[in-house]
DNA sequence: TTGCTCCTCACGTCACGTGAGGTGGC
DNA sequence: TTGCTCCTCACGTCACGTGAGGTGGC
């Protein structure tokens, strides 16, 4: 369209671009567009400037930083459609936080409107309005049913149950884990967890919603962050597995049929344990994970899903409370320790031929 | 839900709120929230800063500067409802905007998909993708049929043609109106105009999108930007109603047979021109104002639109061509100049009883 | 006494905008 | 010569973040 031989001052040129020439200057001094100069000093563009200009023009379009721009522009590169995913998603995610604010802003007109002079501050509506704009968000982890049936529990979720027990979890933390109080703690846990499970939508929901976590809006977050879950789970379940240890070690049928893993299972096991001291990366134990993937696939007939689970399973282990761990030892024959060397040394194996 | 007697240092109260130390000094720096000291200097928060800060967290949610912020907070402000509805409305820009990249970058990632490593450099498919979402803006000014008919001209718009048309225009600005040059330049601008309106839906769509010009996107109203537009129809615009002036008088019939405004008008008119040393606020032009108003009603048949659309059209009268001016004057039995006195004079006295 | 919390400067970020003071070009 | 365009500092904007260097509290 222009003629590739014009060329044009500062301010024709902002003008020919739709930009303000203290935007060029800004270009000019990041050394992102430097045009050419007369002897004294004027800026002069040319046909490829404004190419390259348009180019910037485009990616300032979709939020990228002035910085980050030279390597996109200097080279074609071919990251490219990488930058153009990573951004959407980031621009998707502004979106999404500017529909909350509207859908607000909305929200606490009509409110307003409808409460006309009473003695509620107005800005208390608007406050009441973002709030329910943040509990609405969670509407996406649970079923319609689902949702008419819990939406309400999250107005002063956790509810004041969950944080009496967060609460006397917090101060009981250092109690022995068989102890008759810390027993009591975890009989509560199981009746809280049950009476929030009205139904088992609600309850699917509740574990959608807990996975995906990080995603929450932050004022939700920071309901969580007043209470440390983290922690409170972990006791709970050490407590409930060692006392499921202590039922089973006591049970004489126990006694006489230990639990074992598969042969398969225990054969592959004791193999690991030969070649412990070797390179993960070295032939050996390369085979081994072979024979290890081949075996998860058996085990799983072959269902994809399944096995990603069990790997989770397995790469979670350092999370597992001691007692899971030691009993899921004991289905191999062998301690704790030695299980966690094997499972670290397998998991290095594993990496080795998958990152290649 | 907080103890009203609890007071917190900075980072406790940071926390609780959901927001760091920084921004806390920060607002206490602006005075926006300055929590009491201790002796030795130590900010001490209460419940009632607690109650602000959460103010303060819900303006900033919606986007309210900082600075805007305290005649929000300091008295219950009545204006709160046009705040937020100003606030709504730039949101929603925000938003429109954000949809239209996002909407770009998928397009562009699907044809760098699509178009796997051909010649065209990747980037100039992101740049293609954004201008197509600019165009697709003007879709709302159109119905189906006329978008899927009139689209793909708004990829070159405007056509060479036009480009040819308003550089000639613009190149024969300072010609007499009434030359032979000016008066071709007429007919092709009449021809252009025509060529444009395939369909009467086609037309409707361009005079719509025409008379919002202000929201186009930005890419847009530069594309414009480069023509003088307004000038060139005010000269076209002027060339026929000089064309029309002179045809019509020239011909013998309209010499015999004026035209003439309705008689009430041209009554009404008169007695205007009896009040135009008197105060438009006074009596005698204000009960004018009421039988002028009275009048248009008559003549609309009470139509709301077509009355609206006639005082849209006095009230544009400054930007009338020379030769309409001079006509519409005519109609009363009068000159321009006078006309206007008495125009100048209706408006003022007009917006007298609708401004109390 | 030691480690922790808090304090106040002062400067940085990001993409320019706003002058001030000065010079080249027609 | 005059008015216009251009130049380069230097500082401002907005909502904090990042140290540095120092002091009070238990």
């Amino acid at each position: 369209v222009a003629d590739t031989r014009r060329s044009w001052r500062v301010h024709e040129f902002a003008e020919l671009a739709g930009v303000t020439v203290k935007a060029l200057h800004h270009y000019d001094r990041l050394g992102l567009l430097r045009p050419t100069r007369t002897e004294s000093g004027y800026r002069v563009y040319t046909a490829p400037d404004l190419a390259r200009l348009e180019q910037i023009i485009a990616l300032k379009f979709i939020g990228i930083p002035l910085k980050a721009m030279r390597p996109i522009l200097d080279r074609d590169n071919p990251s490219l459609p990488d930058v153009l995913r990573q951004q959407r998603h980031v621009l998707e995610e502004q979106r999404d936080r500017l529909e909350r604010a509207i859908t607000a802003l909305r929200d606490a007109e009509h409110a307003i409107e409808a409460d006309a002079e009473t003695a509620t501050s107005q800005l208390n509506l608007v406050i009441e309005a973002i709030r329910m704009q943040d509990i609405d968000v969670m509407q996406r982890y649970y079923t319609d049913e689902a949702w008419a049936e819990w939406r309400h529990r999250y107005e002063d979720w956790p509810s004041p149950e969950w944080r009496a027990f967060y609460a006397d979890v917090a101060a009981a933390k250092d109690l022995p884990r068989d102890s008759d109080e810390a027993r009591a703690l975890a009989r509560r846990w199981l009746q809280l967890t049950q009476a929030d499970a009205v139904t088992p939508a609600v309850r699917t929901g509740m574990m959608k919603a807990w996975a995906d976590r990080e995603h929450w809006p932050p004022a939700l977050k920071r309901r969580l962050a007043e209470f440390d879950v983290e922690t409170a789970t972990r006791f709970v379940s050490d407590v409930l597995w060692l006392q499921w240890e202590a039922e089973t070690t006591a049970n004489p049928f126990y006694k006489r049929h230990p639990h074992r893993a598969s042969e398969s299972r225990r054969r592959l096991f004791h193999e690991w344990l030969a070649v412990l001291d070797t390179d993960p990366k070295g032939p050996a134990a390369q085979r081994l994970v072979s024979r290890w993937r081949a075996l998860l696939d058996e085990e799983t007939g072959g269902d994809k899903q399944t096995n990603e689970e069990m790997l989770r399973a397995f790469h979670g282990r350092r999370n597992w409370p001691d007692g899971m761990t030691r009993y899921i030892a004991s289905l191999y024959d062998t301690d704790a320790a030695t299980f966690r060397r094997v499972s670290d040394f397998i998991e290095e194996a594993a990496a080795a031929t998958s990152g290649s």
